[in-house]
DNA sequence: ACCTGAACACCGTTCAAGT
DNA sequence: ACCTGAACACCGTTCAAGT
């Protein structure tokens, strides 16, 4: 029953392209996670030598950004045009951008160093300024804010890459409880609620302090608030 | 005049100890780069086998969170009990902890994924507390807040990882400036000021953002701030 | 220009065995 | 407990050669 497709188990070597490359990394991420989207790995996975795929990333972390570029097209833009407070509306779309690198925290990670460039981070950014216009953020404030709101979105989902390895997070925890109320009084004091809290909860009230703080801090020289 | 110290090049061989693993990283850090900072690299920097050096760090993450430890000791804490206005010694204890970091970049690209928990990162949580108490802030924004601080300066260092990447940045810019004004009206008329801005002023203009926006938003349940 | 095999110079981590 | 050599299973990147 089976269509004689000559005698391969793969369909017939597709001829590379950039927009391939990218849709196996992103197949091998789901899969395996970013540690296995190497160059090595996807020439494997593409039928080729590693050599091949310099022509299209000049290295690996190139390659990791246009991954990246390519999963910024699923964040969710609608709040953007729908009603409602500004605000909440903004905080929507962080949201959706965060819940999405929490899926990939390794890519979060990469995402710290290396910028991504392509039309979705674009249409992203730009849906950012426009919502900080609609709340009459200064132009100059929203500019150096976008970047800012996307940094703390993109750090924070970060934190949880490197599996967790819950027995760091332990020691965190240990050594925070373990301090002493004489030398360190106010760690002692807040105690758990340093590290805790319900992670959604937290993550939100970052993002309002960034809003907050953005449409409360001219640029203007002065060094005070 | 040589004392004849045996036979070998070296001095005799130490004992291994947490303590001179790390020393040893934090030299080969600042010579090679963390990039080398490698269970291997470091073991034949201590005449021994790699598996050694699993007896003192779990693995490679963990050893580079030691060397973090290690380095958190040269940030100025002084500013806390200085004289003066309560944000403006923040900010240089934060400007201390970012100017440590942006000498090793890739550290604070680590960093952001793996909280140290020594002695040196308590006392900067402890430090930064303080002065967020000095300035009234509720200790439960305080709380939230030094992670919210520290996070941004981490990532705002860690930025600069990659050893820039220079044509990474073109590609940024290029894009930024390419797009069209019926498209990205926002993003056409800020131009280059979305990327650029002196350094040392963009990193203080988020902490004031942030430390404006932790004293302006409170933690309980409300979404409106 | 695009593609490739082969080579160079590395990695992390585990294991069984030793002290 | 601490230390080790050796092994396993990988890496990124470059180069000379081919089409």
């Amino acid at each position: 029953m089976d269509e004689p497709r000559s005698r391969r188990e793969r369909p017939a070597k597709a001829a590379l392209t950039r927009r391939g490359i990218v849709a196996a990394a992103v197949e091998v991420m789901r899969a395996e996670g970013l540690d296995r989207v190497t160059m090595r790995r996807l020439a494997k996975e593409l039928d080729t030598g590693p050599a091949s795929l310099y022509v299209y990333f000049r290295n690996t972390a190139q390659l990791h950004v246009a991954v990246l570029d390519e999963l910024l097209g699923s964040v969710d833009l609608a709040p953007v045009k729908a009603a409602g407070d500004w605000r909440e509306r903004l905080e929507a779309v962080l949201a959706s951008y965060t819940l999405m690198l929490f899926e990939y925290p390794s890519l979060a990670q990469s995402a710290v160093t290396a910028r991504p460039s392509g039309e979705n981070y674009l249409k992203l950014v730009e849906s950012i300024l426009a919502l900080l216009d609609e709340g009459g953020v200064p132009p100059q404030q929203a500019s150096w804010g976008v970047d800012l709101l996307l940094k703390v979105a993109t750090a924070t989902a970060a934190e949880h890459a490197g599996g967790e390895d819950p027995e760091q997070w332990d020691e965190v925890g240990a050594a925070l409880r373990a301090v002493r109320s004489e030398t360190h009084p106010r760690i002692a004091a807040l105690g758990e609620d340093l590290l805790s809290g319900p992670g959604p909860a937290r993550t939100s009230w970052g993002i309002r302090v960034l809003i907050n703080g953005v449409i409360a801090t001219p640029r203007t020289g002065g060094k005070q608030s």
